[in-house]
DNA sequence: TCTTGACTTGGAGTGAACTCCAAGTGCTAA
DNA sequence: TTAGCACTTGGAGTTCACTCCAAGTCAAGA
C-alpha cells in the first residue's frame, strides 16, 4: 500500500505520516526498489491504533513511549499496561469533563429556546389581543 | 477579587487571564485606583463558563464569537444559540469518537491482563509437575 | 521522447494557545 | 525608608502537531 492509499483511507496526510515516522511514532516503512514506501498489513494496523489514539486526544509522546515498547517484546508488556491504562485513567477524566460541559452547554441552550417561546407567547399575545 | 485569586480558584494562571483580556476573550476587566485588575462576579462567572468550554476543547475562536455577542443585547439571541447548538454537536461528536477510543484502549488492556494470567497458569502448571 | 504525476528528502514555516520576560509602579511590613 | 511583593505593560519565546516547500528521482502513458 503505498502513502497516498494510507492517507486516504485514515484520513492522514502524507506528510503527517512520514512526519510520524519521522519522529519514530510509526516504524520505518518497507520501501520497493525505488525507494517509495510500501505499507504492509502491520504498519496499517498500527496506524489505525495512532489515529484512533490521536483523534481521543492521547500525545504523540505517549503514544511514541507505547509504539516503542511494541518493539521490545514480551518483557515490556507491563510497561505497555502501565502506559494503556494510564492513559485510559486520563481518558476518562477528560470524557468526565467534557460531560459536564456538554451539560452546562445544553443547559445554556435551553434558556435560548425558552426566551424564544416567550417571545412567540408574547407575540401570541399581543395579536390575541 | 484579584488577579492571583481568580487564576487560583480556577486554575488558570495570571498570565492566560490576561492574555484572554487582551485577545478579547473576556471583557476589559475594572481597575482599582492602582491600576489593579479587580474582577467582579460577572466577570468571574464568564471565566468559569471560559475554564469550561476550553476544558471540553472548544475553540478559543468560537468562545470569543459568542462572547462578543452577549455583549451586544437581546438582538443577538438567535446567532448565540446557534454558535452553542454548533458547538455542542461538534462536542457530542468528538465524545463518541472518544468513546470509541476508550473501547479500544480497554480492550487491549484486557489483552495484557489475559496474557498475565496466561503466564500465571503457565507457571502453576510448571510449578504443578 | 517528453511530460505528468506521485513519490523522495531535509528543513523551514504555521497556527493555536499559551508562557515568559524585562522594566517599571506602588502598597505594606519591618 | 527600604525591602519585598504583587501587580502592570508590550512584546518575545515556546510547545505541540502538523504542513509546506524546493529540488530531485522515477515510471508509466501519449
Amino acid at each position: 500500500m503505498k502513502i497516498a492509499e494510507v492517507s486516504e483511507q485514515y484520513g492522514i496526510s502524507p506528510d503527517t505520516l512520514r512526519y510520524y515516522e519521522r519522529i519514530g511514532l510509526i516504524l520505518p516503512v518497507n520501501r520497493n526498489k525505488n525507494g517509495i514506501r510500501d505499507y504492509n498489513e502491520m504498519d496499517v494496523k498500527r496506524i489505525e491504533f495512532v489515529r484512533r489514539m490521536r483523534s481521543a486526544g492521547l500525545s504523540i509522546e505517549a503514544l511514541s513511549q507505547y509504539m516503542g515498547l511494541l518493539q521490545q517484546g514480551v518483557e515490556t508488556f507491563e510497561a505497555r499496561k502501565k502506559i494503556l491504562t494510564a492513559q485510559r485513567d486520563l481518558l476518562v477524566l477528560r470524557m468526565e469533563e467534557m460531560q459536564k460541559s456538554l451539560d452546562m452547554l445544553n443547559f445554556k441552550i435551553r434558556i435560548y429556546e425558552n426566551a424564544e417561546l416567550g417571545k412567540d407567547l408574547k407575540i401570541a399575545k399581543e395579536k390575541s389581543q
